[in-house]
DNA sequence: ACGCCACCTATTTTT
DNA sequence: TAGGTGGCGT
């Protein structure tokens, strides 16, 4: 496939001489900018392919990304450096660990591990909230850049955060702010190793650069040196992330720290219509800018965007339905056409029900992943325990799975031995104190052994992995865990499956797990035709020929809790990502009353709706569908029409 | 180890 | 209102 650039994205490409800054507003086509500047470099400007870094937020922009510089570059594609933050910071650790005092095959902790973590240093008497609280708040000051030493903080919050970092190091573990700390901090302190990597690449290109943090920001500026070209691609408008420490502002604060940025905007959309687009320039006009910016298009101006009053959540769901239904008569459309998007998860329950009740096949974004499942979760724990022996939380979770008979009296005693000659929980159980009674002993030594004979057998991981699970019986202990028969037999399936998966990766058991660490391959199927239901921050990125979005009232979006100190600004922008995922038709709707903790609100319609001029809207209103009741009968008559659907 | 009840809280979430 | 958490009893 070859692309047809318009000028501002042929600048952007051409742009190698100075640090280049492109305002890719929303639909512009800046994968397809960054795909051909990839391209570029290695054709015209005679890069070598490593001598590049394509840094994206998620693994599958990643992924994205490089299937789609594959298709020009072939094989020289997998040796550009295209990852996310968290895999380009694991990379790096992978080659510095020694430097900061880690070992190899050190283990990733998820938050889950980090919980565990927390539980220790804090003791019993904090509940899950505390622990829940405290990480947030360590994780935001590792998100700032900041240490225990600079953060600030109560002194015995403080003193957490660095019991923390002391613990994770001892188990030889890094936890996933740390994957963009770490490096960040090494490559401050450490001059000989920053020019190290300032050599490694001769040309950076981040993607969303918006959603960027202050700790994503240093590791960024730390990597571009004299001679490294740098493209950062990114839109004010759809940063929506600052609840977690993204700083919009660093794509100004590149102006200062590159004196000889050049900007280029791409303005054109390639996504919506004329009236869609219209409708979220007006509205994100509304927010004070440093870059201006607005979109057209040359697909046409289409239809207007349809504003629908609705009585309550149930009420606005059975229009949607009936919307729904009605175009996929009238337009021949998919389910898997529509989209539906909410400011938050709950609101997801009404629209379920109806999308059931009328059979129309849906899924809803967002659930636990994969790797979340806590049978994937266990058997991912077996192998960071045997690539890392330190690391303590795997071992906790692996002792008694499947059940072993060792009890907590047993844990206990083996936790004090390791920490009375501080060494590791694994480490401990080989050397049992006398106080373990000798029927547990015997148990405890049993696992060890197994452990240790397997880590000996020269095997692959797949291999590996495929032992723990035969030698455990691990499949019957999951099937025979489950409440019913139905997911036992679903869990053993999904056993099953990441032990296949995990046998076709290549690398060593360190590799193998640290990929594992960061995360789910997405198994996103594009052939899936079903009516999408998600969050407006999940819809970032995506876009739908068909877009509902619901409950667009006071409280809800705005949410009343960001109705201060520049958060509205963010809902706006919340608002414009929304309206900007329609390509032909977009739906507002919201309701007059809604149940809130047990009482009623009805605080209307958001202040957002007003932003869109009047001339470009079609109100829906009593005449049309409006009340409950014909709802259900204009429902009843669609299906009456199409048949049983 | 499990089930029941009282209590509390109530956005957005990737890696 | 509802769903999740934590404490307590069996």
């Amino acid at each position: 496939m070859k692309f047809q650039l318009n000028p501002q994205q042929q600048a952007a490409v051409d742009c190698c001489d100075r640090p280049l800054l492109v305002l890719a507003g929303a639909g512009s086509g800046k994968t397809g900018v960054i795909t051909q500047k990839v391209v570029h470099l290695v054709r015209q400007q005679a890069l070598l392919p490593e001598k590049i870094a394509a840094i994206t937020f998620t693994r599958k922009a990643a992924r994205e990304m490089r299937q789609r510089v594959a298709r020009q570059l072939g094989e020289q594609a997998a040796q550009v450096w295209i990852s996310t933050f968290h895999a380009l910071g694991l990379r790096i650790l992978r080659e510095e660990a020694e430097r900061l005092g880690y070992r190899p095959g050190f283990s990733i902790f998820d938050p889950q591990d980090s919980l565990t973590l927390l539980r220790e240093i804090l003791h019993d008497s904090a509940t899950r909230e505390d622990l829940e609280r405290v990480r947030w708040q360590i994780s935001a000051w590792k998100n700032d850049g900041l240490g225990p030493d600079d953060a600030p903080g109560e002194p015995n919050t403080l003193e957490v955060f660095r019991g923390y970092q002391e613990r994770l190091k001892h188990y030889n573990a890094f936890d996933f702010d740390d994957l963009v700390a770490q490096p960040g901090a090494l490559l401050t302190s450490d001059a000989e190793c920053r020019e190290r990597w300032q050599w490694q690449f001769r040309h950076v290109l981040v993607d969303e650069c918006q959603d960027t943090n202050s700790c994503q920001y240093r590791l960024l500026r730390l990597l571009i040196g004299a001679r490294t070209g740098l493209t950062a691609v990114g839109d004010d408008d759809q940063s929506i992330y600052g609840w977690r420490g993204a700083r919009p502002d660093n794509l100004e604060q590149l102006q200062r720290d590159f004196p000889d940025l050049s900007i280029v905007k791409l303005e054109q959309n390639y996504r919506s219509s004329g009236t869609i687009l219209k409708a979220a320039n007006a509205l994100i006009a509304q927010n004070p800018h440093t870059f201006s910016k607005a979109l057209w298009s040359e697909l046409g101006e289409g239809d207007p965007v349809a504003l629908r009053p609705c009585q309550d959540p149930a009420d606005e769901a059975d229009q949607v339905v009936a919307a729904i239904l009605e175009r996929k008569f009238t337009r021949k459309a998919q389910p898997g056409d529509f989209a539906i998007l909410y400011r938050s998860n709950h609101q997801a329950r009404a629209l379920e029900q109806a999308l059931r009740g009328h059979r129309l096949p849906y899924r809803v974004s967002g659930g636990p992943s994969w790797f979340e499942r806590g049978e994937i979760k266990d058997l991912i724990c077996y192998l960071r325990l045997l690539a890392n022996e330190r690391d303590d939380a795997a071992f906790l979770r692996v002792i008694n799975r499947p059940r072993r008979e060792i009890g907590a009296g047993t844990v206990d005693k083996i936790a004090e031995a390791a920490a009375r000659r501080d060494v590791a929980l694994l480490a401990a159980s080989r050397h049992l104190p006398a106080t373990v009674a000798a029927r547990s002993a015997a148990r405890v030594r049993d696992v060890v052994q197994w452990l240790d004979d397997l880590k000996a057998a020269a095997l692959t991981p797949g291999q590996m992995l495929q032992r723990v699970v035969d030698d455990t019986g691990f499949r019957d202990f999951i099937a025979r865990e489950a409440a019913d028969e139905a997911t036992g037999r679903s869990r053993a399936r999904s056993v099953d499956e990441f032990v296949k998966w995990v046998s076709g990766m290549d690398g060593g058991l360190t590799e193998v797990i640290q990929q594992l660490s960061l995360g789910d391959e997405d198994s996103e199927d594009a052939s899936d035709d079903r009516v999408r239901l998600m969050t407006l921050h999940a819809a970032k990125g995506l876009e739908f020929p068909y877009v509902f979005m619901v409950g667009v009232e006071e409280g809800v979006l705005p949410h009343r809790n960001s109705l201060d100190d520049g958060q509205l600004e963010e809902e706006r922008r919340l608002m414009y990502v929304g309206i900007t995922r329609a390509q032909q038709s977009l739906t507002i709707s919201w309701c007059q009353a809604r149940r809130r903790f047990g009482e009623v609100s009805d605080e209307g319609v958001s202040r957002f709706v007003a932003e869109i001029p009047d001339e470009l809207v079609h109100r829906h209103g009593a005449q049309d569908v409006s009340s409950p009741q014909t709802a259900k009968a204009h429902l009843a008559g669609l299906r009456d029409m199409l048949g049983d659907l």
